[in-house]
DNA sequence: GGTAGGATAAGCT
DNA sequence: GCTTATCCTACCA
């Protein structure tokens, strides 16, 4: 079965809604052209400059967060805890800084070279957190700013699947901690926690 | 099962 | 100098 990228019309909405929709769509690596894909599972919505926990919060545009501002569709990958990486797709219209952050997936191709990249972990860890599944695919700052309907990092729509979806507050922030911004595949086995 | 502490550097005050 | 959208190891139960 063929499947096609989601396009930029569909990240160019709601930042929570977005988060919620890209549950059980399919993530796809081609860095240094080795192929390594995953199921989303959960998701976190960091929504403009009045989200406290959101990095442009206060409509700081800087070096760091000019890629938030940017065309919806493309990848913001951050560096963090001075060692880890994380990705989010930009969301909502240009100039308005606001991403999902991908948190999990379930590995679905490229295990083998999932498991190289971690190290010694459980297959369950190989995605389940923000900075484990960049590790697991490969992916650096080098992405930052790069579109997701083509190229090297790819969300292709997969509809088949049906899950239900839980609601929570969002994981590892200090502000805005009631928040309901976190969205998992209920039940799945491939979350953070 | 759980949690405390350390790694390690950019970005901020 | 302090904080951070994290992860791993060591240790305790």
């Amino acid at each position: 079965m063929k499947r096609t990228p989601l396009t930029g019309a569909f990240y160019a909405r709601p930042t929570a809604e977005v988060a919620r929709r890209l549950l059980g769509h399919v993530l796809v690596s081609r860095i240094r052209g080795r192929e390594v894909a995953g199921r989303i599972v959960e998701t976190e919505a960091y929504i403009g400059p009045h989200d406290p926990a959101c990095h442009a919060y206060g409509d700081r545009r800087t070096a760091r967060t000019e890629t938030l501002y940017g065309t919806p569709g493309i990848a913001y990958v951050y560096f963090t805890y001075g060692m880890h990486w994380c990705l989010n797709a930009v969301t909502e219209r240009v100039d308005y800084p606001a991403a999902v952050l991908i948190r999990a997936l379930e590995p679905l191709a490229g295990i083998e070279l999932m498991r190289r990249r971690r190290g010694t972990v459980p297959d369950h860890a190989l995605c389940a957190g923000p900075a484990r599944l960049c590790e697991a695919l490969g992916i650096t700052g080098a992405q930052n700013g790069r579109s997701l309907q083509r190229g090297d990092l790819r969300i292709l729509r997969d509809g088949r699947t049906r899950f239900r979806i839980a609601v929570t507050p969002r994981i590892g922030i200090t502000t805005a901690q009631d928040w309901p911004l976190r969205f998992v595949v209920a039940d799945s086995p491939w979350l953070s926690r």
